[in-house]
DNA sequence: CGCGGTTACGAGTCGCGTAAATATC
DNA sequence: GATATTTACGCGACTCGTAACCGCG
């Protein structure tokens, strides 16, 4: 029993069909077709009744969505919680900002951070002027940087709402 | 993310080493390693730390390990969801006795089976002698059989502590 | 014939095991 | 040198995609 194989299925029964869900999962109609087999036989029983239009849940299949919709879940919010602590530094997450943001809306943002990573600690350096910040922005001293976005910053962006955005680099761990 | 590199960091973490999980899961050494270093890699983060006696965890790891443990039993459960039904012919077991069974002991398994699979059927089969219970259980009419033991049975066998077994028949499912 | 699913088969990938290498005591 | 893990590499199995097939309106 593999995780694709959970995800296939639960896609076919969202979807409603194994073509359908082949699309959205961009792949070709007949791995489903032979994942779905594959889990079947492993299981002892059927999942799916085809039919012309789509497909039905046998008996078996409506025990087994809901579970395999769990076991999906577990494991994204496995993968989801490493990622967390990876983005967080492991409880270090360097924030760069100027004077104007750190005095400013900042604050309410960390009590916001706090309420959802209590285990991580930020570390803020504050600049006096935007040309020290984008430089070491650039210079991958921070982790995160809120301030006004420079001219030809690539990176991700997301916007707070308070007229400025913030620029995310995405520094990979040494 | 697969399940089986799942199975392998939670052995790893209960055995404390690669060597002593590889012998535990029947596999080599360098197996192990490949497969958790393709999930430290997808996860961006080392899980372990290798040192001289056994392995210890990362920060990461910390986090990682319960959820991996989650993930593994919801698939366990949903594998047992499934043979449950299975073995239940899909909410019919065919329970075959004899009469001083079904009025002694019966009852309360029934309740207590009834607490445990909510979806399924008994249907009870009582013969007035061992020997047309013995017959019918050859002969494959009910899933399971609850009586004194024939000399020359071979099949899976469960005492219920009240003196006599119950002989279990595996019939597959048609 | 259109639609949905299945079967057949070839190409690329992946996991596993054996054997050699590395690292740390 | 002993223990524990990693790297190298070959074999077998597996997954996927393309193409052909089946069953039904």
């Amino acid at each position: 029993m593999r995780l694709r194989q959970l995800e296939y299925f639960v896609a076919i029964c969202e979807y409603g069909s194994f073509s359908a869900a082949a699309d959205q999962l961009l792949v070709a109609q007949p791995s489903l077709s032979q994942q779905i087999r594959a889990l079947e036989r492993e299981l002892g029983t059927e999942l799916l009744e085809r039919g012309r239009l789509g497909v039905a849940l046998t008996a078996a299949g409506r025990v087994f969505l809901p579970r395999a919709q769990a076991v999906i879940a577990a494991a994204d919010e496995a993968r989801r919680s490493v990622a967390d602590l990876v983005s967080g530094r492991e409880g270090e997450l360097h924030v760069l900002t100027i004077r104007s943001v750190a005095s400013g809306a900042l604050p309410a943002g960390i009590v916001r951070w706090h309420d959802q990573y209590p285990g991580t600690v930020l570390r803020l350096h504050d600049y006096s002027h935007r040309r020290d910040l984008e430089a070491a922005m650039r210079a991958g001293r921070g982790d995160l940087a809120i301030g006004p976005r420079p001219g030809d910053w690539d990176g991700e962006v997301v916007s707070l709402g308070f007229g400025w955005p913030v620029v995310t680099t995405c520094r990979p761990t040494p």
